[in-house]
DNA sequence: TTCATATATAAGCAAATTATTATATAATGA
DNA sequence: TCATTATATAATAATTTGCTTATATATGAA
């Protein structure tokens, strides 16, 4: 079989972190998508500091990447990261989770923010 | 795509499940095998109780399945659940633990016990 | 420089999770 | 029937997690 294996420790942590539904959906989210702190917090009507430990836990694990843009601070999946082959096929069964930034689009508030 | 999707909510429910150690190993090894609890507490040198904790969760969700011969009840990977084919990427991807129950066959207490 | 906005971090707390200890149930064999 | 073995469950304790509140940092604009 020519698969490529992930050492099981890593496997549970990493599974661990997908294993909550903001922090999931955040990372189908930012599979297609760059996303932004302030869009995450009105799509969760999350608290900002909520918002930005989930996506800590993701940056520390590599998972996600940051790009600052002026104020704002662009997150997207590290499709580099060593372990994305692993959370591909996770995310490729996930219900695509477009449409929530589409309603952000349609209230304006996607556009106003970033 | 032809892919089937599985609701958001459930799938961070199992990955959570899966994001723990001892589980994940559980579930790999019980992907080809089938096991007792027993076994298992050998292998992970931790309490039955806690063992069985881990399977309870595990059946709750419909991951696995028991069968009982005489005092012993073997527990495996419950492939006709409809989320198995959402696991099984993941499991895929795990180094093969089949190791570890050769080691109780060499020590005599696989065969002693089941 | 000062203010406003976006984001990060730290501390504290409540909820959830895991392991332990004790006990119950079920099957086997003497 | 009684003792033993395998497993489950309940109660509790210990640990971890996630959220809130408060504060700090960084950028841009006035």
């Amino acid at each position: 079989m020519l698969q490529t294996t992930i050492e099981l420790e890593k496997a549970a942590v990493i599974l661990k972190l997908l294993g909550d539904k903001t922090r999931l959906t955040m990372m189908k989210l930012m599979d297609n998508q760059t996303c932004c702190v302030c869009e995450f917090v009105e799509i969760f009507q999350s608290s900002q500091p909520s918002i930005s430990q989930h996506l800590r836990k993701l940056k520390d694990l590599g998972l996600v990447k940051e790009e600052r843009k002026g104020q704002w601070i662009f997150y997207s999946v590290n499709k580099s990261n060593e372990y994305y082959s692993f959370i591909r096929p996770i995310l490729e069964q996930l219900p695509n989770q477009d449409y929530k930034l589409k309603e952000l689009e349609e209230k304006g508030t996607r556009i106003s923010c970033c």
